[in-house]
DNA sequence: TCGCGAGTATGACAAATGTCATATATAAAT
DNA sequence: ATTTATATATGACATTTGTCATACTCGCGA
């Protein structure tokens, strides 16, 4: 019997899966968490073959758990709604074992929950494919002052918080906009969300 | 028996929520569509009881569909991420009998569609609160520079494709920011997103 | 230890953005 | 018929944003 604990903050989502993986004979759901920090306790608690999670929850992320996890003999399964590039390197460098898009055909689910189960290692194809594609070209600096506009900052206000003058701030952006191959703020702030750079 | 049409673009939920709904001895679920045209479609050829749909899917949105299917016997219920209050009054407007969202526990699913099927109306109750709360204040002129902004056009491409003058263009971007309280581009595209007032 | 490249920082200058006063058209209210 | 309100449109002006040349530091390899 394979004992599963499920981690997934939209509940509707978490039932359903719940639901599904209860209906296999040789699969049990032995517990649900919304978030990450519950994951962790439930994982230590039941030690489980195998923990699925989304990547994005309230209080830690599914990727912040999944490095915490490291180590014990549970298998971990990331199912996240994001193709980005920039979550599922990070994932790999954390070990996980498996990785699938919530885009992928329910009947996937139990398919791979076995062939991780059996020693392998399952990647959603479109991902793999566009991995090491794209390296975060900004230095930490840059895309501190980055996501700082994202929150709708502007130049003076990114200055004082990061006790630097106005034209280094500006000069940062125009470098981050030569880097994204952008023009302006707005547009660099969607180039970065598409490819899975922020945090 | 109540015979149930699902349209849920996320395969994984699509497929959970279908073996949700089976489980229960009452419910069948008769089709399955992963965007709106196909749901119209399988609507129109099963005449179900019900119709569970999510809003942001591709082809035609569920609100769309909600539209079009106004007037046939099959009560339409939305499930949703988005609590945006935009998104629910189009729904009200459109004559919903349900309106659910995904963060809600997964029991509440098969309730709701009793009670809707019993002639109720079920809304989630955190929207009812926030509804008619907040009118998008822009006019259509203003929405329509708002949105050009919001996909990361200059002031001078904005100009050329409304053909209007630049000036023209920042007054309205002045407007827009006045209207919505806040002070640059940036803040008036996440105000506007949070609000559900795209589209 | 010299030079090279990368990261950080600055200010001068040019271009884009935001503010404001103003003008016209149109529809509703008096 | 006249006032009032609203949407649309413009240009002058001030501020903010983006570009570029330049400088300093640090670590690395020659």
């Amino acid at each position: 019997m394979i004992r599963i604990v499920l981690a997934e903050d939209q509940r509707m989502l978490l039932g359903a899966l719940a639901a599904l993986l209860d209906l296999e004979e040789d699969m049990q759901v032995v517990g649900t968490a919304s978030n990450g920090e519950d994951a962790i306790k439930l994982v230590q608690l039941h030690k489980p073959d195998i923990c699925i999670m989304d990547i994005e929850m309230p209080v830690k992320s599914g990727l912040d758990a999944a490095e915490e996890l490291k180590g014990l003999g549970t298998k971990i399964m990331i199912l996240t709604t994001f193709s980005r590039s920039g979550y599922f390197e990070r994932a790999l460098k954390a070990g996980v074992d498996g990785y699938l898009l919530k885009d992928s055909p329910s009947e996937e689910l139990a398919t791979s929950i076995r062939s991780i189960i059996a020693g392998r290692r399952i990647y959603a194809a479109e991902l793999v494919d566009e991995a090491y594609g794209e390296e975060n070209p900004l230095t930490e600096r840059e895309k501190e002052v980055l996501v700082l506009i994202a929150d709708g900052k502007n130049t003076k206000e990114i200055a004082s918080q990061l006790y630097i003058t106005t034209g280094t701030v500006r000069n940062y952006i125009s470098v981050i906009l030569d880097k994204l191959h952008v023009t302006n703020r707005i547009e660099a702030i969607m180039r970065f969300k598409e490819k899975g750079w922020f945090k």
